[in-house]
DNA sequence: GCCGTTTTCGGCCCGACTGTTTTCAGTCG
């Protein structure tokens, strides 16, 4: 719609529309199929919406995107990822030139075709072609754990300096999305000027982007990562850094409320609209504040309605780290893990927790030679073993358990019966129509030894996509039997995600915070977990493992009990 | 296309940078 040159505040609402639509914990289709609700009831959702929704679920597409998609390649999106074209630069090239892929666009740059179009030039021809040289690249996005080290060694690098007061990482690293596209780290401070020439010259560098007097932004790395240093004075460090966390929806939402309070708002301040006077900026603590609201923590700064939270004070309490008790979810050398249970049980003492459960595979991973019925019955007595002569920690024995294509266990029930948790995943097979991996998914539910759900979607961030099912009806039934859906804390995976978080928790489910690890070192992703967890609204009620280690027993016997 | 404690019509978030430029549209964050 923006290529075709369509009303800009049209588009805002359609682009609204959609992100309520995807946070919303209730279907649109059962919303429409149940006569006693109306979908215009979804802050955003209008009359005009409402009929594209119900066009959308009844064939799929609607009107206006079918018409578009005439008139327009699907890739035209793309190019909108490509610097320094914009919806209005596309559409003058499409006027011109019938392309739709990426390798055109490139050639028309390389045989300079772009500069005969009115308001481009050479400039804008070679920045096109690096642009593409790097969308290829990298696709643009890393994951969390990845920005999240870059930042930590170049805020290290820049703190050796002196003169710097504060420095803080923003955008959506700050906020824990999953997958972060580039670093914005502010810095104030007398040394702050000097910290953008000192960035310049960090070693891992690669190519200077711009550098000027408030702001230098440099490619770091071979893989490209951008990162922007920008250095601002104290008055105006909480307005920055609300601004440059974003969301960007989260702005738009707090400078209207600001507008309509005589306020406004920038990253420079928060100003009163009549005489032009600062009234906050300094903390981010006092620009919330000053628009009556309470801080909002970054994760829920996802225009999700967390304003009006704020506004009536019921934000969330939100899951801290330090309330984890225990981890329910790792691997030792018995099957794929690189280090022994004693030592994954020492590694998590040291982390201060109670309990933790081992979960090594089951048979059907025979790659990851995992345990048959044999080796989980010996194991399972062994862990009492230890559990006896006491290890600092409690260990429950658990299992990672292969849900097979047919929906079955991997192992035979009575085997099963005499672990403490057992969690069952999809390993396999991942490329079922949806209709047959929610029917596999109901029946290993029906598993009454199955307590966890491990990663649910499958996902692998930047690798692969989500298995397709009928995630409210896995949830409903797995609420009913009282099984907990997993927050797999691995980096490489944050499945749950937080909107599917928050759809499962409206309906009533219950949660594990768990890291998969597969080696000491990643018992500390348990932070990852916490930080999806958190934007999906969860309090530590909500999940499983903040129990201290006896009514964590006791919620595990209750399954059992039946 | 949405929305309403000024409003069912007339608004809708803010500012900097760049080169397409000689006064500003388009892009970016």
């Amino acid at each position: 719609m923006e290529i075709a040159g369509e009303d800009s505040f049209r588009i805002r609402s359609y682009r609204n529309g959609a992100t309520a639509v995807e946070g919303y914990p209730e279907r649109v289709e059962e919303i429409l199929r149940d006569a006693e609700k109306k979908v215009t009831d979804i802050p955003g959702i209008g009359k005009g919406l409402a009929a594209v929704l119900a066009e959308i679920v009844d064939h799929g597409s609607c009107e206006r995107r079918d018409h578009l998609l005439e008139k327009y390649p699907p890739t035209a999106l793309e190019f909108l990822k490509i610097q320094g074209l914009g919806p209005k630069g596309i559409a003058l090239i499409f006027e011109h030139y019938r392309i739709s892929t990426m390798d055109e666009l490139e050639r028309l740059a390389r045989e300079q075709k772009l500069r005969v179009l009115p308001r481009m030039g050479a400039k804008l021809e070679e920045k096109v072609l690096k642009s593409i040289a790097q969308y290829r690249q990298r696709a643009g996005r890393f994951m969390l754990n990845y920005a999240e080290s870059a930042a930590r060694e170049l805020i290290e690098y820049l703190s050796a300096e002196g003169g710097i007061e504060k420095i803080t990482p923003a955008g959506s690293l700050r906020r824990g999305r999953e997958t972060v596209g580039d670093l914005d780290l502010l810095v104030t401070g007398p040394g702050a000027g000097m910290a953008l020439e000192r960035f310049i010259k960090y070693p891992k560098v690669e190519q200077v982007l711009g550098h000027g007097e408030n702001k230098a932004s440099a490619t770091v790395g071979r893989e490209a990562f951008q990162v922007d240093v920008r250095a601002l004075p104290r008055e105006s460090y909480g307005a920055a850094l609300q601004y440059f966390t974003g969301s960007k929806d989260h702005n738009v939402a707090l400078r209207t409320r600001a507008v309509r309070m005589g306020f406004k708002l920038s990253e420079y301040g928060l100003f009163r609209m009549e005489d032009d006077a600062r009234v906050a900026g300094e903390t981010e603590e006092g620009v919330y504040e000053t628009l009556g609201l309470r801080w909002i923590p970054p994760e829920l700064r996802e225009n999700i309605g967390e304003i009006e939270w704020a506004a009536e004070g019921r934000l969330p309490e939100l899951v801290e780290l330090r309330q984890i008790r225990g981890d329910l979810h790792m691997h030792t050398t018995e099957t794929d893990g690189r280090a022994s249970l004693e030592e994954m049980a020492e590694a998590a003492r040291g982390r201060g927790y109670q309990y933790i459960a081992i979960t090594d595979h089951s048979k059907a991973l025979a790659m990851a030679n995992g345990l048959d019925e044999k080796r989980v019955v010996a194991f399972a007595r062994q862990v009492r073993e230890i559990n006896r002569r006491g290890l600092g920690i409690h260990i429950f024995s658990g299992l990672e358990c292969d849900i097979l294509r047919d929906g079955a266990m991997d192992l035979a029930h009575d085997a099963l019966a005499e672990l403490d948790l057992v969690i069952g995943s999809v390993h396999s097979h991942m490329n079922l129509e949806a209709a047959e991996m929610t029917d596999r998914l109901l029946r290993a539910l029906e598993c009454p030894h199955l307590r966890v759900l491990g990663h649910p979607t499958g996902r692998l961030l930047l690798h692969r996509d989500p298995f397709p099912f009928d995630f409210e009806r896995i949830v409903h039934e797995a609420v009913k039997r009282g099984v907990w859906l997993e927050i797999n804390a691995s980096p490489e995976r944050l499945d749950l995600s937080a909107n599917l978080i928050r759809s499962a928790k409206a309906r009533g489910a219950r949660f594990t915070i768990s890291t998969d690890a597969h080696h000491p070192k990643h018992l500390e992703s348990m932070h990852y977990g916490v930080i999806t967890a958190r934007r999906g609204s969860l309090s530590p009620a909500d999940i499983q493992n903040t129990l201290p280690l006896e009514q964590f027993t006791g919620a595990l016997r209750r399954k059992a009990a039946g």
